[in-house]
RNA sequence: GUCCCGUUCGUCUAGCCUGGCCUAGGACCCUAGAUUUUCAUUCUAGUAACAGGGGUUCAAAUCCCCUACGGGAUACCA
């Protein structure tokens, strides 16, 4: 036999947002179709009418996109100039299939492997609560329905009630599936009722719709969540019903809350992909995170990219025990992808953290004062929502914290000190601060690499030599370097920590300070 | 209740299939030190685990059984 095309698929139904347990199961379908050198689909499962929004879906796609995993089938969507979608196994979205799930059931129907029920909810939800009274340890569906007659039929129709129609189980049957992660599994039918495939109306649910799919589209390999490890011995026994091979099922375990226990709503896990993009997570550090929760990429190595990813990926390697939510490791490694980016693309990460904090207009006004200030962030930022709290300083007067209070008040001749800067500074070819013309300084200057200071106007200040006329001051008063530099930092920054002094002074600017200095300074 | 799956440092994991190379490796976190004007970065070192109990074997983290605990399923949701 030939061996056909690799075809996965991830089927979410848009119903809420992308939470990162549904990232992750999109993504190992994802990594194992281009591993296999196959197809990744995406469907839409959107056969719940109630709970079923477009805005979801639009959430859903471009969270995808976002992390870089892209479909090769499935609804069109475009994002930062690629486009994703097409193809030839449509339509994707279940609500414009239904002719296919109507065609199928009247066959299952005629036989006789499906049959209508017209059991009402309630009375369902009265059979359970009877059950679970008697302690029966089977709890589900009859079967009550299954051999009705004619004459049975005719008398519900004619009161009214609009059957269900289900699938006929095997009564007692041990099937056994094999599961690319768990291996083999047996599974008695007794533990599984006879399930319903289309709602009273004619919309499908999840069961039969997804096995009718799978065979259209030609899916070979299903990775998902282990909620549907029974769904996959129905699926299976459907695909059989209907004279189809059943496609190569992969089940993961689900992702659990730092706890131990399953994700809720208020944990860090279930937060919307996009709301990690907008805080600043770099997608590939979330990418390369949730890979790990359950795959290694090797014994000794946390961080790779896609390419390698995909080159390694096995997913009879993704672990059977559930995985817990650890942030912290998340937010060491967004650091990681933030420290090896170029300069400029740290810049354009950041532009829409750092805006905010500026005037209309003053982004590319300032082009090359907010190089140097970022440039000095790079490496003290794990996601880019820190920025604008680390940069206030620079454009408006900061009020201190703690630390700084206390750095500011423990030396009595430290208002004395401040004084005497403030005064060398107002003598100083310092640049202007933000704001002010500081061209002459500011040209492509990468304030942490010493080769870099040189600034290209001939005479401008540049931070080094800033920093020797400090130092002799700080001679001259006899003083201590430490001494000197912590309430003056406290003082122009409002906080003990950050980029190097002489950094911070000469990207502060004269005017803001000698400002600060005289506020906090006494002669 | 019943059925299924799982359990290695606090966390993510390597090792388990094909017992001996495991005095159990890596990473995050934490601690200490080095570097530095602070913070961050970087570097060095350290703390810390085979859930418990039986068995099989010359030998078990690795194979088998039981217990405990955790997760999943048991919908006219997916």
């Amino acid at each position: 036999m030939i061996h056909p095309t690799p075809r996965l698929r991830f089927a979410p139904s848009p119903t809420g947002p992308l939470h990162l347990g549904g990232a992750r199961t999109a993504m190992y379908n994802w990594a194992l179709a281009r591993s296999l050198g196959g197809a990744f689909v995406l469907r839409i499962e959107d056969t719940d009418r109630a709970r079923s929004t477009d805005e979801s879906l639009q959430i859903i796609l471009a969270g995808l996109a976002w992390l870089g995993i892209d479909w090769d089938e499935g609804p069109e969507f475009t994002a930062g100039g690629r486009s994703f979608g097409g193809g030839d196994f449509g339509p994707y979205f279940q609500m414009q299939r239904l002719d296919r799930y109507a065609a199928l059931v009247e066959q299952l129907l005629a036989s006789g492997h499906a049959y209508k029920c017209y059991c009402t909810p309630e009375e369902l939800a009265e059979l359970r609560a009877e059950q679970k009274a008697a302690k029966s340890s089977f709890i589900g569906y009859d079967g009550r329905h299954r051999d009705l007659t004619a004459e049975q039929r005719a008398e519900k129709e004619a009161q009214g009630i609009q059957p269900n129609i289900r699938f006929r189980m095997p009564d007692d049957e041990v099937v056994r599936v094999h599961d690319l992660i768990r291996g083999d599994v047996e599974v008695n039918t007794k533990q599984l009722d006879d399930w319903v495939m289309v709602r009273p109306g004619g919309v499908p649910l999840y069961n039969f719709a997804c096995v009718v799919d799978d065979i259209d589209m030609k899916i070979t390999h299903v990775v998902r969540g282990e909620e549907h490890f029974l769904n996959g011995v129905k699926q299976r026994l459907l695909f059989e019903a209907l004279g189809h091979e059943c496609p190569q099922y992969a089940h993961i375990p689900l992702i659990l809350n730092p706890k131990g226990g399953k994700l809720s709503k208020r944990d860090p896990g279930v937060k919307s992909t996009l709301e990690y993009r907008d805080l600043g997570y770099p997608a590939a550090a979330v990418f390369n995170y949730i890979a790990l929760l359950g795959w290694g990429f090797s014994a000794d190595r946390d961080v790779f990219t896609r390419d390698e990813m995909v080159a390694a990926f096995q997913i009879g390697s993704v672990g059977k025990a559930g995985a817990k939510f650890d942030v912290d490791k998340l937010h060491w490694m967004c650091g990681e992808y933030i420290r090896t980016w170029s300069l400029d693309d740290f810049l354009t990460a950041s532009r829409g953290h750092v805006e905010p904090l500026l005037a209309d207009g003053a982004w590319d006004a300032n082009a090359g004062f907010l190089r140097n200030a970022l440039a000095l962030f790079q490496e003290r930022v794990q996601l880019l929502s820190e920025l604008p709290d680390k940069l206030r300083w620079l454009f408006e007067d900061p009020a201190l914290d703690a630390a700084a209070q206390k750095n500011l008040g423990k030396h009595a001749d430290a208002p004395q000190w401040l004084a005497a800067y403030a005064d060398l500074l107002e003598g100083m070819d310092l640049p202007p601060s933000f704001g002010g013309d500081r061209a002459a300084f500011d040209t492509a200057v990468r304030l942490p690499s010493p080769e870099d200071d040189a600034p290209a106007a001939a005479g401008a200040l540049t931070p080094n030599q800033l920093g020797d006329a400090t130092r002799a001051l700080i001679a001259e008063l006899g003083i201590k370097f430490g001494q000197f530099v912590h309430p003056v930092r406290a003082a122009l920054t409002g906080t003990n920590k950050g980029p190097g002094f002489f950094d911070c002074v000469w990207l502060l600017g004269k005017d803001a300070a000698v400002r600060r200095l005289r506020a906090h300074g006494r002669a």
